[in-house]
DNA sequence: CTGAAAGCGCTTACAG
DNA sequence: CTGAAAGCGCTTACAG
């Protein structure tokens, strides 16, 4: 046996069976007006031979690859993998291929990861950026490739692309609501990095939740967290230190850090709802399951997916030779999700 | 502008400067003989028209993609994406691209997954199997094809390639073996699916650590999980309503099992670990934070992951021409991290 | 150091 | 319904 033994190619084929590269071609992608019983014929000697397509070939030829390239932070977050799921269910049906890759964070990564998408020739690529960085000409040349760009969560406003988003000031006005509901007063805004807009927004949101329930704003009471884990301890630690410290702390980055307020009250000895209220972000798997369970906005994030894959696809199809790449957005609501650690008898 | 503007190649930068393609290659690739000044002139010429590289036709030509395919069950387990990571770290500083699928458990998916990575034309292709399915012809396809196959964890015995595992067994046992130490005496064990070897491991450290303590083993307290956590409940319930329920329960399949268990044993107002010890699998991020905390099993995923790309590397580096497809296992030892939930007072 | 030419494995107008 | 030929965008022996 050959240690350099060649791939099957479809000249392979077409010379065992006295035909061309041609109809097998044709045979093979069951189109066209091919004789049926050639096609059989083709069919079965591919499988005897164990022929398998090159992609790379094909995809070259046609000009594009049946593939969709996706970006962002972190796979094993738990919004995000909902969302690549809900991509996923769509795009087999179409026998689309999925190339996953994870910026973690880093702006330096994001733009490799997306250079290496457009070389790879994708027809597609979905990113939600990373919390780093202010320069955005590599989503601008995913457009100059001509590659659909879509942007999800975490968008760039000026970049112009299909936009699938949460409508966060919403959803984070209606926490606050909630907190306030409760009969939490002196409520404390545990922010993401302000230069991504969705976490702006849901500032924003908790902005307009004080203010339309007269509660004064105190800057004290207002911290931007970045994304690094490691960091949320000395945040949390500056809030409990305050002269006055809050009742209430909405852990608008994520329920990470909800988790690690839950923690640093638990060493407190600070009762959760009674003495503190919690409220999380992304209902990640295990805000369930902590004690107490904690409330947190879920974000649809697999409904988010197919609604990605949806639009790109509906795009395809409707697409009219008029348009360049197209620019649209689409908002879907989050939810909030009531739990023990924001529920107290008033 | 147009609208079906077509992507800048190489001819078009050879024309732009009255060379021809085959120098504007060699300039851009940065090998061979090439004028230093040449050089430069292409490259500052293809930053201009904004070139980028069209890696089908590259890799055609050159028959390989330099990508590795990775297919894991879910990409949103701590143990895979931690693997995931480490892979990414190592293949990150050779410039190797990296294709993640998921077969969400799913054997037909799983198979779907190979021969997509096939087609691709994937130099590697990294797999933890599914739970389902017995057929593995598309792992020996993967060979066939002259692609390095590389197992873990989830490895198939029969089917001969690189392979980085862990050593379950022993991990196991240990596990039991704390739990004896502790005083628990009627520890049930929640196994994984019985057709996988890790799951077998697991159990079979089990049974080693209770006769080598000579406890008696009752068949009652061992039940097979499959991988679906919606069933977890109803066998976590059968095992309360034994007449002689268990005093510890080792959850071996992964952690979110374990938190079923105590989630029922807070139902049951069980106290943990006076009146139940529990001990997941897999050191998922939760297993820190639930109270009380959760002792479980480390896999150095990261790790693992690392070792799986250095072995990859290696043995291209050190391929000689005789060895067809490397075969070689590479065992790591996963550690016991105790926490609270099996901490008592013996 | 640079060029002309072949070829990687496909697909697809163009003929017949 | 099938074939001959060109071409997708590269790389790389072979010359010079």
């Amino acid at each position: 046996m050959d240690l350099k033994k060649k791939r099957v190619t479809i000249y392979d084929i077409a010379r065992a069976l006295n035909l061309t590269a041609s109809t097998v071609s044709r045979s093979l992608n069951n189109n066209s007006r091919i004789n049926e019983d050639t096609r059989k014929l083709v069919i079965a000697k591919a499988r005897e031979m164990n022929y398998r397509a090159n992609s790379l070939a094909s995809n070259l030829r046609k000009g594009k690859s049946q593939t969709i390239g996706i970006v962002v932070p972190r796979i094993n977050q738990n919004f995000f993998s909902n969302v690549i799921a809900g991509i996923e269910s769509i795009t087999n049906e179409k026998n689309y291929n999925l190339i996953i890759c994870q910026s973690n964070e880093s702006h330096e990564k994001e733009i490799k990861c997306v250079n290496t998408l457009i070389n790879q020739h994708v027809d597609c690529i979905v990113i939600s950026v990373s919390a780093e960085g202010d320069d955005y000409t590599h989503l601008q040349n995913v457009i100059d490739h001509q590659i659909q760009l879509i942007q999800f969560d975490r968008v760039v406003e000026k970049i112009e692309s299909l936009k699938v988003t949460n409508n966060n000031e919403e959803a984070s006005r209606e926490a606050v609501e909630h907190l306030i509901a409760s009969g939490y007063r002196r409520i404390a805004l545990l922010a993401g990095p302000q230069n991504l807009d969705i976490f702006r927004d849901r500032k924003a949101g908790y902005l307009k939740a004080l203010r339309a329930n007269k509660i004064t704003i105190a800057d004290e009471l207002i911290l931007d967290a970045d994304t690094n884990n490691e960091h949320d301890a000395e945040l949390i630690r500056r809030l409990f230190a305050l002269p006055n410290p809050p009742d209430a702390i909405f852990a608008s980055r994520d329920d990470f850090l909800a988790l690690g307020v839950l923690e640093a009250a638990n060493d407190l000895n600070l009762k959760v709802p009674e003495q503190l209220g919690i409220c999380g972000y992304s209902n990640e798997r295990f805000t369930r399951i902590t004690s107490p369970s904690i409330t947190t906005i879920d974000q649809f994030g697999v409904d988010m997916g197919k609604t990605i894959a949806q639009t790109y696809f509906d795009e395809l199809d409707g697409k009219d030779e008029e348009t360049a790449v197209a620019t649209k957005t689409i908002s879907i609501k989050p939810k909030l999700i009531v739990r023990s650690s924001t529920q107290r008898g008033k």
